[in-house]
DNA sequence: GTCTATACGGAGATAGAC
DNA sequence: GTCTATCTCCGTATAGAC
């Protein structure tokens, strides 16, 4: 998670300078977010991400040693924050995990930062191979929480799903359908791609009733 | 699709001249199509294009008025081409429709080319609000072909399937589908993303039974 | 139409003062 | 640690010869 092992420590007795440099780098990490989902990795400048951040530029390579390994720090705060966030999201009862889904879906969606952002780790992961390795590392973590979850009530499905899909396999479908629907919802519009689509559909690949939401 | 009417003219007698013309502008399209797919379309360089195509920089400028137009070009050309393409898919049996579709799945994600420029043009589409209305009308042309062919066998499919979705969600969801499976077999490889998921997934969806084979 | 040479701007990264 | 100034390279696009 830091560059050098020091960052890392809180400690009390440190104070002030320490304070000051991880409020400068954890800006320019939010600035980073915002400039290269913007512009692109590699037409991203380290100068509008300094101008953005309120530093200069000689101040970016203090904290990290180039733009590229700035781009994989911002990605590695991201995808840790993101686990967190997503396993949070289907602890709850069926239809809380559901609507939480539809609702993240939206959101992802509609915000150029996320969805722009999103991509441009897809490319560099294609295009960077050891990276690839830590995207997909995430990606299964994500997978495997999602696999204990359906778990949970897996025996209880239709039969007939379980025999057309094993379990991990069906987390697959649903992180593409999630992955998928973002992408066109950003092109075709939420008219087209509506909000609780993916839930929808999810329910019916599960042969689960609708949700009456009257219920409860 | 041509820079300038003339370029359309087929012609006999205007004969060599526009044929190396023609050719030249054909070796472009090729080149930056591996280009704009390896670097990007911001790092990449008019001058690897050139190169690529074995020809000058200054002679990309004769073809197209700038880089962006190059780009454009491309993409026009790739998409008409598409259409075509993925509209043959749908036509034959049930049967023949999910095996091409599964083909068509693990043709383009293993293809480093077709799925890095498929990003390309979807992030150069996100940015350039313009650009995006081609792209989005060109996936509602490739939706209403799918919506056509679908509604073909609307009628016959459970009834609980038309209660979840309207005929063109479920044509949506389909191509995210497809895009997000693409997306995740090139991240986490053919062994989590088998090559008849799709497939397998479509037909749960659908619930139409599997198909055995060895059956016609 | 194609080439070579170049104008012009902007980028990543570093040096050295404070 | 942060700043300003700069080195050095590479990009798009154009000019002008053939």
């Amino acid at each position: 998670m830091s560059e050098r092992g020091e960052t890392a420590a809180p400690a009390a007795p440190l104070g002030r300078r320490a304070a000051t440099k991880a409020r400068t780098r954890q800006a320019l990490l939010v600035a980073a977010r915002r400039v290269f989902a913007e512009r692109g990795y590699g037409p991203a400048s380290v100068e509008e991400i300094a101008r953005t951040a309120g530093v200069s530029v000689g101040s970016v390579y203090v904290h990290f040693a180039s733009k590229e390994a700035l781009f994989t720090a911002l990605v590695e705060d991201q995808t840790s924050a993101d686990v967190h966030h997503k396993a949070a999201l289907v602890r709850g009862s069926a239809r809380e995990t559901f609507a939480a889904l539809d609702q993240l879906v939206s959101d992802v969606a509609d915000s150029r930062e996320e969805a722009l952002l999103d991509a441009e780790v897809w490319l560099y992961a294609v295009r960077h191979p050891e990276f690839a390795e830590r995207l997909a590392e995430h990606e299964v973590r994500l997978a495997r929480v999602a696999t204990a979850e359906l778990h949970r009530a897996w025996e209880d499905l239709d039969p007939a799903v379980r025999a057309a899909v094993r379990d991990d396999e069906f987390v697959v479908a649903a992180a593409a359908l999630y992955h998928g629907l973002i992408r066109l919802r950003r092109v075709l519009g939420e008219d087209a791609v509506p909000g609780d689509l993916y839930s929808r559909v999810l329910r019916l690949l599960l042969r689960l009733p609708e949700d009456d939401d009257g219920a409860e």
